[in-house]
DNA sequence: CGCAACGACTTGTAGAGACAAGTTGGTATC
DNA sequence: GATACCAACTTGTCTCTACAAGTCGTTGCG
């Protein structure tokens, strides 16, 4: 693997041996030393691949004490947090969905506000329907910036998670701002949904950003109350939770 | 300051600024080359630095881009997740409140299932009309196990948030589960939030715990969707912030 | 036997240097 | 004027070195 740099691929490696068993829960890695000569890398590398694993809550340690491997499967807050599919499966439920439509087209100049593009950029724009055991649940109506919104147009978005396909693409998804309220039902949402006009629905607004802060997606989603809620814990001192059923 | 690292002390001075509106949104930072001089120390406690304010999503930038100021408002996570007082007030706007009942009774099954009481067991219910700007936000209806609930029968609830009072006899909040969707407004909402009867309206449900796990308040909550809202904030590694607004 | 001191090992912190890779703005050319 | 190119600047990555600070097992003394 050229182009990628030391310190990803060890932590990649450091990953694999705790997920697949050959480092078990409780187990102590090897020292920096060691990886060192393992990897014929210097410690700079070495330290910052095992912060990441730090920060992924993966493995502990302190000063003077060797890292120790925490949890093989540890909690995946983002992913939970951006992916129904994955949150879906989660929680023993099908998820399933419907393309309504997708289109490349000038966004409407709030979307566009949101998303900080001019008024001469493209977007990606689509509507799905998602179903929870082929019930409808939710709704989204879903913008990307032109050059991430590309695959999309050419994938099977019927098939799977628009995240999971992001993240194989290499998008750079880092951070997500959510604003939840509730609307009414409107024509579209009352025929696909199948509710009358009218009926509550819970909204959700989000814009997902890169780590160099560039607004990558901006999305609506309304859900029917009865059939899916969102759900978060958050604890006095820890990362927090993040659930949808 | 004796002890404390470089890096941390850099961190520290940096969040300053920018908490400080020395650095305002959108900004650029000085470059690290910049930064080095600035504090007469080499480039890693400087990378180390910026490394952390990018964890707290408060920096974005890129390879031979300088960094640049994202938000100057970091998340507090666990407080502003629970006092509606805390919120309105770090983003400029004055909350009030209405008590309209306050109870000392045995709650309804679904309630004492949810704290884990037995059906003898009492319980302190309020039901309190929150402001924001003098206007009606939002609705709590609030139940607590007769323990912790019992200050609460003499404290003066118009004058300040529950949320400090608790914390200052010494009650050990720790975790919280928070579930979102959408109602229709009834009899009482319509009448207290000043909307029409069937109006939809954002719902959370909240379960407080003890550190010990021990569930100490149950809550629901109904936000006029058009003066109040709930906002989150996820990082892919790091804590996630919450906003009310 | 209990305990304190020591030493080996480990991680945390910091400095300096070097090159790669990306961005930006100015300049020369067509 | 539009475009291609280049040079300066900036961040990303990596190496090497050095010392501080914490942990833990061992050893030797009381």
């Amino acid at each position: 693997m050229v182009g990628t740099p030391l310190h990803r691929t060890l932590a990649d490696e450091l990953r694999a041996r705790i997920r697949g068993g050959a480092l078990g829960v409780g187990e102590l890695l090897p020292s920096e030393a060691e990886l060192c000569r393992e990897f014929a890398a210097s410690r700079g590398p070495v330290r910052q691949a095992l912060a990441a694993l730090r920060d992924e809550g993966l493995i502990g340690g302190g000063q003077g004490r060797r890292a120790v491997v925490l949890d093989a499967v540890p909690a995946q807050p983002f992913e939970s947090f951006l992916s129904f599919t994955r949150r879906a499966e989660l929680t023993g439920h099908v998820p399933g969905q419907r393309l309504h439509e997708i289109a490349l087209r000038h966004p409407s100049p709030a979307v566009a506000a949101a998303l900080q593009l001019e008024p001469e950029d493209y977007a990606v724009q689509l509507v799905r329907l998602r179903l929870l055991d082929d019930r409808p649940a939710m709704l989204e109506r879903m913008t990307y910036v032109e050059k991430v919104g590309r695959p999309l147009l050419e994938a099977d978005l019927n098939a799977g998670s628009i995240y999971a396909l992001l993240t194989a693409h290499g998008v750079d998804l880092h951070s997500a701002r959510h604003t939840f309220d509730a609307v009414a039902a409107d024509e579209l949402d009352a025929r696909l949904l199948e509710v009358a006009v009218g009926h509550p629905l819970l909204r959700e607004r989000r814009l997902t950003r890169t780590s160099a802060g560039e607004a990558l997606e901006w999305s609506e989603d309304r859900y029917r109350p009865d059939v899916a809620t969102v759900t978060i814990t958050n604890l006095r001192s820890g990362r927090g939770g993040f659930a949808r059923e």
